[in-house]
DNA sequence: ATAAATGCAAAGCCTTTGCTAATCT
DNA sequence: AGATTAGCAAAGGCTTTGCATTTAT
């Protein structure tokens, strides 16, 4: 694993997880790690492939990648976009008893309103 | 809604979902009905936000089209790419008592490798 | 020495947008 | 007439790729 692989894979493991390639990019940077764009998008595929990380795909944004754990869901305000992990229990198995089907894995995310955003909302 | 809006539509609603606007155009020419790609992206782009037919973003692919029914749910091949539709009772109630959050929506694309191609797999 | 990874620049795909002409109310 | 929509062509954002160079094994 090279050492560019290798400090892109901390900015993602050290972050609160979703970032962008652009913004892994300018993580990189600011840790004085000197990589291009095509290294940072080439090495993003290769450790979601190798399941290391994990691509989200979100309507309308670029992909964001994530480090793995427990939490495998996501949530996602309607308003301002932010992304936050979220847990729900024993899901997969949920699903799989539901639908009968044995499942490679799943992509789950949740849309709300953010309790920022509904104070927002309220006052106006 | 214009002539074309309403094809557009129509096409949609015929299909068994999961269109993409490639698709979509394509199966216009094929009725015989003149769009352009524009039209059909904006389109789609507004029939979606106004809630009409649904947006699903799916990993690595171009964003697909879908016609709104009870069915909320996706499940998409990881062999062959194939995107069916799949209902899971009840999902949205379940996640909000599972998260105690009040959702606005959901997208849940589920990954699996279907019998087609798992019958392939058997086969070598 | 061989294989793998980088950086750059260019291309690619998917999607949106500015503008003019056409269509609808 | 006034408002909405279409079509075209051009631009835009995100991502991938070819190729020469560098780095690791």
């Amino acid at each position: 694993m090279s050492k560019q692989r290798k400090d892109i894979l901390n900015v993602i493991n050290e972050s609160k997880g979703h970032l962008t390639a652009e913004e892994v990019f300018m993580k990189c940077k600011e840790k004085g790690v000197s990589v291009s764009m095509a290294t940072v998008y080439r090495n993003l595929g290769i450790l979601s492939e190798q399941g290391i990380i994990r691509r989200v795909s979100i309507i309308g944004q670029p992909d964001h990648y994530d480090k793995i754990l427990n939490a495998h869901e996501h949530i996602f305000c309607d308003r301002c976009g932010k992304i936050q992990d979220i847990h729900v229990a024993d899901l997969k198995e949920l699903l799989e008893e539901k639908t009968g089907i044995q499942l490679q894995s799943y992509d789950l995310c949740m849309r709300y309103i953010c309790p920022e955003c509904k104070e927002k909302e309220r006052q106006r």
